[in-house]
DNA sequence: TTGAAAGCGCTAACAC
DNA sequence: GTGTTAGCGCTTTCAA
């Protein structure tokens, strides 16, 4: 068995009471004590037990965190900042992959409840179906959502203007001449999706362009973007731009361009979201709204823990302008 | 306060023993009292305490792992494909990241063990600076390293055969008639950049080619890539082809070498290797040494559960064969 | 300043 | 089959 307080204590030659709480960095013991039970746990090597100590004191310094995908890669990012910020403050994070599937979300949620995890980061998978696990998660732990949120549930989110981050795109491809414009975005299941797409349509309609080009919506990922290309180009006409719902759909999308020497930005404008580590290395790099995964981070850290200290907090949304990065899939200016 | 065993034992009049074993799933409990038992748990929304549980039965159920850098994609696609393998089992994962410092690596260790994971799995930062921290895990618990191991380190490692993999890139780059072959990769601190530089001499040397071409190595980035690009440039002279110890380099360098005109594989030969998600949408499809996350990731918990059930088992080093993926970036007939 | 002791919530002997 | 009880390792009253 592992070496226990009680072992220091025994060493020491103290009450186990005092091996606590030199243990624990209490200020009332002597110097004399203090030092021998260092020196004791010292030399037997002596750690402590994070699961005891977590009954006890009825917090397990850990923090929970359920994502829709960790093979996107938008959220790695946003994991290793979560994490980074985590690490400062000695908590650690468990990390579950709701797999997109509403159900296994609701059973992530309560295991990391059962795990007592001081809080819950959650990125929901959809913004209607997601209400379920939602309600649980908040009548038992504190709970901010991040990136995505839950339509018409009270918890505390942060994440970008999603509207403006696509407005952003669409002034900066109308400037460049673009009047006809498709959107191709994954399907309105997620706040995500949704402020997007209504975005590009207030955006569309506030500088007046034509409202008829396509919406092709299916889900976040490459190999929709290229499927949606092929959708397009089988319609025989491009638009001047294709505002896409997120980076790994415009990569998929710009691969399927490519392959039927439709050159960008010459033919057709392309644009992204999330700026993920591979948005500067496409062919041609791309144009997209940079999500800042620091900022995002270090806000949901503070409203989780703003939460763990006081419960009854009001619900707080804390939205982040995002930033347009422009690249050559809009400029051929290069 | 939550709800306890107590509350649902109280609620349906019998002991809390009673109540345990219901909850448990003991066998050895009328049906009529299974009946009470559950219907007061539902009743009351009673949520088993896994803190108090783990502290009781030894066992958390909770599996440790710690990754070099979560924002390199090869790694997400190991944890993904983790996670969801012990999802099956009900247990649960404590993610780190180590960033790429031993030192970090080492305290994050030692956290994983006061949490008393049930073992833990390890992309070991390099293939001595982290001899230590291994050391240390070692006498703590259950311990699989997993992709990269730690030289004259004995504990288990399931990871692809990464001699093997560039072997098999240098041969198909050779069969298309390349004689002059550079490295693109990072520096020898880690097993898999010391296998794969390795693998990459030896091909060399067995097919007789001939071995003054350039090495480059500097980080597993694609930063690195494009810098790399640059130096091979300047250099003047372009090997038939280049081979990269990863697809994150092989990235970067494919886009450095595009804004130089340099056409792939028209004028050199270009691989990776990991096929990470986006290998096939660069420009070219990328060429590149595919590793089998999910079964990696199996045998890693295999070797794992093994080792947690029987500590003292011999050491296991399980080399899975990487497959060669064939694109665009090494044949020009598309 | 120090120690004795209660108890966090649960499970598993051990009795009946 | 059911209940009583001891403790997992720790922190924190409460007394001294």
């Amino acid at each position: 068995m592992a070496v226990t307080i009680r072992d220091v204590a025994e060493q020491a030659g103290v009450s186990i009471a005092t091996a606590s709480r030199v243990l624990t960095g209490s200020k009332n013991v002597s110097a004399d004590l203090v030092a021998r039970v260092d020196e004791s746990a010292r030399e037997l090597g002596y750690r402590h037990n994070a699961v005891a100590r977590a009954l006890r004191r009825g917090c397990t310094n850990t923090v929970g965190m359920i994502v829709p995908e960790i093979g996107n890669p938008f959220f790695p990012a946003i994991v290793e900042a979560v994490e980074r910020r985590l690490q400062t403050t000695g908590r650690d994070l468990l990390l579950c992959d709701s797999q997109q599937d509403p159900a296994i979300e609701h059973s992530r949620v309560m295991a990391l409840v059962d795990r007592q995890v001081d809080g819950l980061i959650i990125v929901p998978v959809s913004a209607t179906e997601s209400h379920t696990a939602m309600e649980k998660a908040v009548g038992h732990t504190p709970i901010v959502q991040i990136d995505r949120y839950v339509e018409e549930f009270a918890a505390d989110w942060v994440g970008v203007d999603d509207e403006l981050g696509i407005s952003q795109t669409v002034e900066h491809v109308a400037s460049l001449g673009a009047r006809t414009m498709a959107m191709v975005s994954a399907t309105l299941d997620s706040s995500a999706a949704l402020r997007r797409h209504a975005g590009f349509e207030k955006a569309l309609t506030r500088l007046g362009l034509p409202l008829d080009g396509p919406r092709l919506l299916g889900t976040f990922r490459a190999e929709w973007g290229r499927v949606a290309a092929c959708q397009l180009l089988e319609s025989g006409s491009l638009p001047d731009a294709i505002i896409c719902g997120n980076d790994e759909i415009a990569v998929g999308l710009l691969g399927e361009l490519r392959r039927n020497q439709i050159r960008v930005p010459q033919d057709v404008l392309v644009t992204g979201f999330d700026d993920i580590r591979f948005a500067e290395m496409t062919d041609p790099p791309l144009t997209t709204v940079r999500q800042p995964h620091e900022q995002l981070a270090s806000e949901a850290l503070r409203l989780l823990d703003a939460r763990i200290a006081q419960h009854d907090l009001p619900v707080q949304r804390i939205s982040v302008a995002p930033s347009l990065v422009v690249r050559q899939s809009t400029e051929g200016h290069a």
